[in-house]
DNA sequence: ATGTCGGCATTGTGCCGA
């Protein structure tokens, strides 16, 4: 079973491009994020025609995810437990079954620019909210995955220039300590047990000329508990992706499952 | 430090978020 995470940064303006890479990497599973959509406004009918579910947790404007799946969802829930009073569309919860059930998170984690403020504080808040959420997954000892935007360059390496990300809210030490904190709990980094090294981008800002000088961070990311880990047999950046007619910021990172 | 996007309120363009 394939399974992408994608940030496609809007999904009116990515339907073409999204679906071009749709028809070409055939995907089981995807989960989107930033589709800056209410899901009532979510175009459902060209994922359905190529036999896609489709379940959306969206917002008019900012923040949204979604789950596309070629198997049927279950157990579908919306939103980040641990705080009733956050609207912000970031979680999305799904079982899928494959040889055996599949739990999967699709999740995109704030910015919290600028740092410090109000805004890298909910960042840290919605960081220790998901480890609880990721601890209560573990317990259950079955199979599961959390794959999206996390907002976090967990390492140096991670970086084409890392200093010039030093003081922001993707790098700082309390950004990369709460995202070991979760990794801890007993996850594994789908691409870094694949890959090591530097060089390996899943972003690369609009701005300055960053992707034609490869100016890229890594911070689309897919958590494996132990039972996912043991099922995994592959996992690449889809990095082409970028250099298309007008692509999103980031680019597919997907994971080959055994189930 | 910032050369770009996408969405929105709005009908020409500035603001926000990233």
């Amino acid at each position: 079973m394939r399974i992408a995470t994608f940030n496609i940064n809007g999904i009116k303006a990515r339907l073409p491009a999204l679906l071009d890479w749709l028809d070409e990497a055939q995907p089981d599973l995807a989960l989107l994020q930033e589709i800056k959509s209410p899901d009532t406004a979510f175009p459902q009918a060209p994922f359905e025609d190529r036999g896609y579910n489709v379940v959306t947790h969206g917002q008019k404007s900012f923040n949204g995810v979604a789950i596309l799946s070629k198997t049927p969802l279950e157990d579908v829930t919306r939103g980040l437990p641990g705080d009733d009073d956050d609207d912000q569309a970031r979680w999305i919860e799904a079982t899928v079954m494959g040889k055996r059930a599949l739990r999967v998170c699709g999740l995109y984690l704030p910015n919290g620019n600028p740092a410090p403020g109000p805004k890298y504080d909910y960042k840290l808040g919605w960081m220790a909210r998901m480890h609880d959420r990721a601890a209560r997954l573990l317990a259950t000892e079955e199979p599961v995955l959390m794959a999206g935007d996390y907002n976090v360059i967990p390492q140096d390496e991670d970086a084409k220039r890392p200093e010039a990300w030093a003081e922001d809210a993707l790098a700082l030490p309390a950004s990369r300590a709460a995202f070991r904190r979760i990794v801890n709990l007993g996850f594994t980094d789908a691409f870094r047990a694949r890959v090591q090294g530097p060089g390996h981008y899943s972003f690369w800002d609009y701005q300055a000329g960053a992707w034609n000088r490869d100016d890229g961070i890594r911070i689309d990311h897919v958590l494996l508990s132990p039972q996912a880990a043991d099922l995994l047999t592959d996992c690449r950046i889809d990095r082409e992706l970028r250099g298309r007619e007008k692509p999103s910021d980031h680019v597919p990172v997907w994971v080959e499952l055994g189930l």
